[in-house]
DNA sequence: TATTGTTATACTCTATAACTATA
DNA sequence: TATAGTTATAGAGTATAACAATA
């Protein structure tokens, strides 16, 4: 298939995609250290944001790493003040990780500056392009899982390996 | 302002694009595993596979790391068999980092399935969804490369910090 | 003097395996 | 026996600082 100069193929697309993501990521990254965190660090917090305390097991599994990494990961944000860990009252084995005022200050302002950049970016766009794109990105993300099932197997199945 | 159900936040929008981001740098650590490379030396190759032979400066500069950190990615890719360090024809002091036929095997094939991966998520879709989405996406990197520069400095001016 | 690349050191993120305390 | 979290160990990516050889 041939593509005019005017028309973006879908390798162009994907490469502004690319490029897109990693200045996001960057610039994150920078919004994060200026707060004394890491991407790793604030991902925790904001699943904490989201879900309230939870046991580090539950960490672990959202974040999709191992239990020794949530390990310390937290310990590194009791250390800055950011989570505390409380004994699990159903569980004397357990931990149940709680956001400090500061962690949820923290958090808070997260979610703030998330918004502020996303009305930056895409704010000021007519409604049928940002339609569009969301459209598209969700479709890429559907196909995308696909792939990566039907190559690797679901997710929770990973181990199996079956060919 | 609102946004009505059916219609696209900013925000919307922009999680979309992070949870895109997500799927995509891992799906991708994954294909370079297979090949036994990591994303730090497969940026690396994929810069070499553009410009051809540089000095390992050129490629701290085009990483955006440290020249340090290009050592250990280059000794890493000259283990490999990926990439040869060959003497500098004007400069004693530099090396010409140089593809491997491995490596260039390497990275014509990320080139094909770059360019495969590109036609699966974008390839059936309408050319107007696609010009649209593309528009989008270059205007949020430059807009964000804008945001940036006034709040660090241009890139060139990272170090004066005057504020 | 300035630049290229390396040695030395350190921090972050990640993993697996073996272990302790509980369930 | 299985689960929650930790100790031990290791590898990758990143950084700065001090130093060598060369420009």
């Amino acid at each position: 298939m041939k593509y005019a100069q005017h028309m973006a193929s879908p390798t162009d697309l994907f490469n502004w995609l690319l490029a897109l993501s990693d200045l996001l990521s960057k610039d994150m990254a920078i919004q994060f250290e200026r707060q004394g965190l890491t991407p790793a660090r604030t991902h925790l917090l904001w699943e904490l944001h989201q879900r309230g305390p939870v046991t580090q097991q539950t960490i672990a599994e959202a974040l999709d790493v191992s239990p020794r990494n949530v390990t310390s990961l937290v310990d590194a944000l009791v250390q800055s003040g950011h989570v505390r860990r409380e004994s699990h009252p159903g569980d004397r084995r357990a931990f149940l990780i709680t956001l400090t005022d500061q962690g949820a200050a923290a958090t808070a302002r997260m979610a703030r500056e998330h918004a502020e950049l996303a009305a930056e970016l895409f704010g000021a766009l007519p409604a049928d392009d940002r339609a569009a794109t969301e459209r598209v990105l969700r479709r890429a993300s559907e196909r995308l899982t696909e792939l990566f099932d039907t190559h690797y197997g679901r997710k929770d199945d990973h181990d199996h390996d079956d060919q």
